[in-house]
DNA sequence: TATGAATGAGTGTTCATTCAT
DNA sequence: AATGAATGAACACTCATTCAT
């Protein structure tokens, strides 16, 4: 992670990782194929590992529309308080939400519960999850280039609401709860990494 | 535009570049300093073609929430139209909205006025931005994936819309009209290449 | 003159010299066939440029001691009033006094007197050459690197003469004369060069 | 050392010191930053083995115009003796003796002590060591060239010492030592280089 | 006679991958 | 299981040279 947020996932090269792991080549080689490989793996760990925390939180609340606006605050305000998951997002790109997530896993689920229910209109699957994919990261991405209002996650957690058919109102109730922040285990992935993680004058140039 | 959306941007180089355009190495240094220096001008080139097409429709709007509306569509249903312009933006990324992008120069004004004019919420400029670009990235960069329902596009527009302050009714007023397709001049960068352009078996796999 | 001081020998490409002269491509071939012609070609006229005056200086006097050590006296003086002379002989190396140097044509006759008139030791042509050629030039390509103490130049010759077989005190007697600064025509190459000249810091890495 | 005596140093190509060497482009570049730090390893390698050998043979020596005359003699019979030497030494040219040079180590010692016993003039440092460096430098290199008359070594060495202030007789007294030949250590980087030389014609024409 | 766009061979450099120790 | 030296294909970039205008 340290190494693909800070070049970048497709500017990083094998001799990076393993000067920043400390191990050798041939580690490497023994446990992943390919650099590619690896940066799969890593996003994979650490989307399991938050998504696993996520639905720790959401799976106990009965509204859809509480369960995804709480999951994307959760989301976002990690972003926020871990720097390190914000510019690896940022790296991956569109690839960190991409077809192998496992944010696909249980978010429809959430939004069909969501049309089911009356909450949410009945608009296309997989248009839904372009609004809440594109614009989460968008933001998170933002917000590791440039400081981003910390306020701002609400306006984006609303907005979604909305598009998906609340009302002002209704979306503002719940996007302005207060949210604690989500706990990472001892040694989780994101916790460990970031411990070693000082972020970099960025050119905002490679981006992607 | 051909070597880009087809081989993925990071991915890409120089001889696929000249041989594609069938001229030599050192003709491509004189143009260009690097292979990014290059796809930055396609991206600059094509963004300042279609906006500057998108700007005519565009201008003798007064609602600006018509504007908005009309834009995207016509983004979007150029997008479906020229499945190389899809590609590209797919293979572009998160850098095809970057911050360079020309885009930026205009969306904020309609927002703004929007804003001003009572049709819109007070939401902040950044996070309207993140879910327009974010919402129709998402959906371009899926189109050239699988095929996509091409009447979805208005339930991108019409979720975008409510997003920012809209009634469904009013959201759907808008973006049920029928457009009428982009005029693409003759020598066009998108058109011409397009020409030339025969879609791949895509492996959806190392996208970006 | 200028590029070949500048980026050395064998570091300069035609593109700095056709920028540097304001002249086209195309225009270079019709005058040279390759770099290295064009600086084989300068060396000479500057090589004949200075050999003329310093001929003209010299040819009136009938010690061929007094000869030699006015010549040398005058080519090390100008090297240290005309820093790109010193700079550009350094960046040339030993080819600046390499087989074709129009100093072979006249030094060896001066030695062959010497020796004949019983003022020089009968050492071996060649050995004369090497030690002359070798102490002026290592001395004008330290000029060039740091500042000399002019006074140096003196010495130089001095010692030159004592190898040659003179006594110190004659040695002296010759070295310490005051030798006017040569008059280059207002056209000279060295003249004219060395108005657009001026001196860049150095590395003193690259000198040959 | 043979890819640089054999091309010159300027036009001399990695791929000729692999191939040369018999290992492989990626070998080459992780112990030599680019083909102009080999050469400086190279030269400094030899520079510091012919050093140490002439600094054995010559410290017993009390008199410092004995300690110079022998180690001057030393350099360039091994020269002589070794065709590869002399034709790397003229390759490199000036940079053979340049700035970081170990030579620069020793011999202001000598001089200085010669000075101070009374055995030498009271000339400047930096203008003996342009004398000695550019009067044995030419000689070697020309002895690369051309085929030198093997006597003429003990020219050099007595002229030079003229120079710094010995009377002829004592002069040629030091320079007419017979000496033996270097005894290279069996691994040495000049016996073994040479083992594999085989001079070839030589144009003469681009020296340097 | 002068121009400068175009060419492509030549060269430097990186980096994924292998494999003997 | 871990190491890291060695490999060489792939790629970036330069620059001498040509030639139509």
């Amino acid at each position: 992670m340290l190494v693909f947020a800070e070049k970048g996932v497709d500017a990083s090269v094998i001799d990076d990782v393993i000067s920043t792991a400390g191990v050798s080549r041939g580690t490497f080689y023994k446990y992943f194929k390919s650099n590619r490989d690896l940066m799969v793996a890593a996003n994979e760990e650490l989307g399991r590992e938050l998504l696993t925390l996520v639905l720790n939180r959401v799976s106990g609340l009965d509204d859809p529309a509480e369960r995804l606006a709480l999951g994307v605050r959760l989301f976002i305000e990690t972003a926020l308080a871990f720097p390190l998951f914000a510019r690896f997002t940022r790296s991956a790109g569109m690839a960190s939400v991409g077809p192998r997530s496992l944010l696909l896993d249980y978010l429809p689920g959430h939004i069909q519960d969501g049309i089911e229910q009356g909450r949410f209109f009945d608009l296309p699957q997989e248009v839904s999850l372009d609004l809440i994919s594109g614009g989460v990261l968008f933001y998170i991405a933002r917000s590791s280039e440039s400081s981003v209002d910390p306020e701002h996650g609400r306006h984006v957690v609303a907005a979604l609401l909305r598009s998906l058919g609340l009302s002002d109102a209704e979306a503002w109730r719940l996007a302005d709860r207060e949210v604690a922040p989500m706990e990472l285990p001892e040694n989780s992935l994101l916790r460990r990494s970031s411990l070693r993680y000082r972020p970099q004058g960025d050119s905002g140039e490679d981006a992607q």
